[in-house]
DNA sequence: CTAAAGTTTGACACCAGTGTCAATGTCAAG
DNA sequence: CTTGACATTGACACTGGTGTCAAACTTTAG
């Protein structure tokens, strides 16, 4: 597929998606014209890259969680304990995120049950941009 | 407190403060010859506000946030139904993003377990800008 | 064949969050 | 009283993520 198809089916831009190869967040294959080319693998990837980012991480770090995540697919034997260190280190930044996020979600939850609007929570469908 | 006790306890720049107050995040009272005075509380609140920012919540979200937060905790009875749909769809976007950390946390945790670095899990300690 | 829609690269621009510096003021210790 | 540490405001600047526009090319539809 072509990059306006993949722009629409994740939601990101045009410009998003060749601002993100440019980062080496991505890689994509070329026609013979010059056209990007995509599989629906990418789809996966974009959004997920998209939703990193939007979660304040930098896409530097994006990259490196990103390839951990394919690593751990991929059931890799071994690292180098520089690295690992390396990761341990940023999951705790991870996690202090999760926890400042999940802080603020249940607020908002307990204030809408409070407020007699659990009716809203239903909807708490479709995710914007997650994945 | 004065702003720099402030700082160092909460390991946010007085310049970062000083930019949330004008951002309307935090209020500080002023001691007779200017100086912005602090109580215990706002330790906490600066924290939230930084947790808040760098997990990608734009300033003027993390007031809305934390003014649910707020209201959350003093039982508030009611609001309007207007407010609260703006904050079931703010809440979609706060879960969109928990997912997608969680998502990558996970991934650096097997990755970590697989590659005989579990003990670097242990020291997932002290966050580092949590709350 | 032509027009419309989609793609490519590259440039310019904007905004939010931060760092940093400067000039001035306050306060505590020697 | 002087010095040094800390505050205040305000300005300038940088960076990263995005939008937008332009010029040239390709493909598709009519």
């Amino acid at each position: 597929m072509k990059i306006g198809e993949l722009a629409t089916r994740t939601g990101v831009t045009t410009r998003l998606i060749r601002y993100y190869e440019q980062q080496e967040l991505l890689e994509a294959d070329r026609a013979p014209n010059g056209y990007r080319t995509y599989t629906e693998a990418h789809v996966e990837r974009v959004s997920r890259v998209a939703g990193l980012v939007q979660a304040g991480i930098p896409t530097r770090l994006v990259k490196v969680l990103l390839d951990t995540e394919d690593a751990a697919a991929r059931k890799q034997p071994t690292c180098p304990r520089e690295v690992a260190e390396q990761l341990a280190t940023e999951l705790v930044g991870v996690q202090a995120r999760i926890d400042c996020l999940t802080r603020s979600r249940d607020a908002i939850r307990s204030f809408l049950t409070a407020t007699q609007h659990e009716v809203l929570l239903r909807e708490e469908r479709e995710p914007a941009v997650a994945v």
